[in-house]
RNA sequence: GCGCCUUUAGCUCAGCAGGAUAGAGCAACAGCCUUCUAAGCUGUCGGUCAGAGGUUCGAAUCCUCUAAGGCGCGCCA
């Protein structure tokens, strides 16, 4: 793809500032500390100069000024001294015509990079547990992943989706044990996943009477991993259940995978590394169990079989990443996993680089906070759980209703609700930071107001009717003057940087945050300054609308949101 | 008890490898649709950045300690 390579602001003042001050800082050295001033009034970019005081044996603020008479620069209208402080102002109609007909031109492919080199990321998300209903808690990892998937396109890796269903564990053995002794085919036949909750929810009430159920739950998950014909067949059922509910949320998200392998597709590739572990001599009996010790690296053992023989998460987790490296020979390795399981991996990349796998150091664990319900963890088991499907259903209608009262001659009515409601609770999903916890509030997700994800597909709608609205064509001639397209300007222009910071934080927040900005630069525009008036510059005000569309509507994409050109 | 994470406006959060008066949204209040989609815009109100030390010309940002909360801590995943 041709990438047009447009000048990079940052870049280009801390070549010409290098120039003037000579060899007391590197060109790199002034590209760091050149800053963005919060207020405009301190210009678009700013390089305070207490540094060079030392070195130059003058006080900042004179070089400051010395610096403001001496730069030059055809981008740049002004440069003046605000005490230590360098403040330059960019001359808007060349800049906002530079980067405005330089990012029209690259359409949805601005912001594109070949910073992957086509390497392969392999990313493990999603992975919802077989038997278990898709809850809000599966959204967090379900979204981030897909996102980062898309950033890592987007700068030219090759991402490999794999979905790492929980279909293996003693679970099965809970879930076997309660449906032989309570369960209903019929019942299960009819709505697969919730029978199978209630099961597992009895099972785990029924144990605090009588522990002994536990044993037999161990049993039988031992039998399936012996072959068992009778558990390995409601095993099979259970799975295949599943699956069609996730498919249906996977669909309602428009998120594909490319591998659906679960935990139990590597139950034959444990035997290699348990074999791997003995010969290294890494493997302890410890209480009946093979374990892993980690007491150098300040680790508590891995366990790696149990006192029965049957294996474990780790197990299972060590035969994946072997496996995965031996196919994808990945660059990185993400694991879109909740903080709650931080020792594991820790404990899965330990055990590697004690079988001198050195490539385990590419694998990374992203850890991200959990949907809290009044200020504790959700619970499967206590059957406190809040299914995804039904917060995309009500988001949904109520974006209907929306409609409905705003726009009732809107086309495709179904459909955008559709984008509308599930653009925001995903959204709601993705503007904070990766760590922070969520308290779960379905008010709060069925927010369109304000910095939401239903905000930005309106702003892009509304942008995309002024271009649909004349037969003017956006093309920036004139350039623009004005503060208001300014401020979009130098918003559009950082669109790839963050779509690269997104991918090094490895925090898709970085581009939600970004968007709302965007947004709000755009609508305070369209507040302001009438654009379709017909005057000298309506074909550039229509290139600033239909630059803003692409990054909208692009950003959005890579979120995972549809961005619908009229609701 | 140990480890990891969090703590910024009434609420939810931003704050870019420390920099100039700490920013949004929600809520509250006051305005703006006989011309571009009011899911919008404008304005007002609101902050000893959990606390105490330290490093620095300069700290919400880095270091140490304390407090509060969350999540983990051998046969679950």
């Amino acid at each position: 793809m041709e990438v047009i390579k447009v000048i990079n602001f940052k870049e280009m003042v801390s070549k010409s500032l290098h120039d003037l001050i000579g060899d007391a800082l590197e060109v790199k050295d002034v590209r760091r500390l050149i800053e963005t001033p919060k207020h405009s009034s301190h210009g678009d970019v700013a390089f305070p100069c207490f540094i060079l005081a030392k070195q130059l044996k003058k006080s900042p603020a004179k070089i400051a000024a010395e610096l403001a008479d001496r730069l030059s620069h055809p981008m740049i209208e002004k440069a003046e001294a605000a005490g230590p402080y360098l403040n330059i102002f960019f001359s808007k109609p060349n800049a906002s015509k530079q980067i405005i007909t330089s990012l029209v031109a690259d359409g949805e492919n601005y912001g594109n990079s070949n910073l992957g080199e086509n390497k392969k990321v392999v990313i493990d998300f999603s992975s919802p547990n077989i038997a278990k209903p898709f809850s809000m808690g599966h959204l967090r990892s379900t979204v981030i992943g897909h996102a980062l998937a898309n950033i890592a396109e987007k700068i030219g890796y090759q991402p490999v989706r794999i979905n790492h269903l929980g279909d293996w564990g003693t679970q099965f053995g809970k879930l076997i044990t309660a449906y032989t002794k309570w369960g209903d085919e019929e019942k299960v036949r009819n709505s697969p996943i919730e029978e199978l909750l209630k099961l597992y929810v009895q099972f785990h009430e029924e144990v605090k009477e009588e522990p002994a159920l536990d044993d037999e739950a161990r049993l039988w998950f031992k039998k399936l991993e012996q072959g068992d014909k009778q558990a390995n067949l409601l095993w099979k059922w259970f799975r295949e259940v599943s699956i069609e509910e996730f498919e249906r949320i996977y669909q309602l998200l428009n998120i594909h995978f490319d591998f659906y392998h679960g935990e139990a597709f590597y139950n034959d590739k444990m035997d290699a590394v348990v074999k791997k572990l003995e010969d290294n001599g890494l493997l302890e009996t410890s209480d009946g169990a093979e374990v892993v010790h980690l007491s150098d690296e300040q680790l508590p053992p891995c366990l790696i079989k149990k006192s029965d023989g049957a294996t474990l998460y780790a197990t299972r987790d060590l035969a994946a990443a072997f496996y995965r490296h031996n196919s994808y020979q990945f660059e990185k390795a993400l694991y879109i996993v909740g903080q709650e399981q931080s020792v594991h991996f820790k404990q899965l990349k330990a055990v590697l680089k004690k079988l001198k796998a050195d490539w385990a150091d590419n694998m990374t664990h992203i850890p991200f906070g959990l949907y809290m319900k009044d200020g504790k963890k959700m619970s499967t088991r206590k059957g406190r759980v809040i299914l995804l499907e039904d917060v995309l259903n009500e988001a949904t209608s109520l974006a209907k209703e929306n409609i409905e009262k705003k726009n009732p001659q809107l086309q495709n009515k179904e459909a955008i609700a559709k984008s509308v409601g599930i653009g925001a609770i995903l959204f709601h999903d993705l503007k904070n930071d990766r760590m922070n916890h969520i308290e779960f509030s379905l008010n709060e997700m069925l927010t369109f107001e304000g910095e939401t994800g239903p905000y930005l597909q309106y702003t892009h709608a509304r942008a995309c009717s002024l271009l649909r609205k004349t037969a003017a064509k956006p093309s920036m001639e004139t350039g623009l003057n004005d503060v208001y397209s300014w401020e979009i300007v130098k918003l559009l222009h950082q669109y790839p940087h963050k779509v690269t910071a997104a991918f090094t934080q490895l925090s898709p927040s970085v581009i939600a945050k970004y968007l709302i900005d965007l947004a709000q630069a755009f609508n305070k525009y369209y507040g302001q300054i009438r654009i379709l008036n017909h005057d000298a510059e309506l074909p550039s005000r229509l290139a600033l609308v239909k630059a803003t569309t692409i990054v909208l509507a692009d950003g959005m994409k890579v979120l995972g949101m549809d961005a619908p050109t009229e609701m």
